[in-house]
DNA sequence: CGGGATCCGTTTCGATACTG
DNA sequence: CAGTATCGAAACGGATCCCG
């Protein structure tokens, strides 16, 4: 059967509307960055620098704040390890996964579509 | 198998990187206002002021410019009735009908998991 | 009813410099 | 190496007025 946000509504009322906590979710999910990082970390335990150099054109600020609030989230673990120089790990938690099963069906059909997708906005 | 970023890369080099049209597509797509409105629009037709109902607490201006973004994109439709007073209605083309079939049980996921994903977070 | 155009405060973001 | 601090530019977003 289709899903349908009328669907989704029926079975919980309220259900991303504004102030609803899944507005949240969305904001801190979906966001351009965030998305990025997750989907680094879909292959594995990952360290600063190498989130740095993956999510190509993330600024240091940005890479922070958005491994802060995923982290926050319950999405990421970071591990620091006591050492010199410093090493921080960063890893999807078992939600974050979950998370990521779901999305990455969804990034894939953009990699395959986004041409395409793109060809009637040209010039905009 | 797994779905993984690298798996993704390992079939087209260079995807989601800087200046890539996926970049854009992600943008548009996963923006605040765009899920919601694509989500409403997986009901089938609805018109403009359906839409800003549908989608709680978005302003006119938000809402104008986001179906600009995604008519341009080719994910919906936009048929004008030339009659007194004016109605204008909006549809998911086949294109975005295929998108929200895999962004759907995302957002069924976030609904499910959107108030433990908070509990953690709550207070920043 | 369905927008477009404009003004303007707020927030976001990137670049740079600095620190443990 | 892994961040934080600060600043200016830019984008976002709401309010308002207007029009077909």
């Amino acid at each position: 059967m289709k899903v349908s946000f009328d669907l989704l509504r029926s079975e919980s009322p309220g259900l991303f509307e504004d102030g609803c906590p899944t507005r949240a979710v969305l904001d801190h999910v979906m966001s351009k960055w965030g998305v990025l990082v997750l989907m680094a970390l879909t292959d594995g335990t990952r360290r600063w620098g190498e989130l740095r150099r993956t999510v190509d054109g993330v600024s240091e600020k940005m890479l922070a704040s958005t491994l802060r609030t995923l982290t926050a989230d319950g999405l990421v673990t970071r591990t620091s390890y006591p050492e010199v120089p410093p090493r921080v790990e960063y890893a999807l938690t078992p939600l974050g996964e979950e998370l990521m099963e779901r999305m990455m069906p969804l990034m894939a059909w953009i990699g395959d579509n986004a041409a395409g997708i793109l060809e009637s906005s040209r010039g905009r």
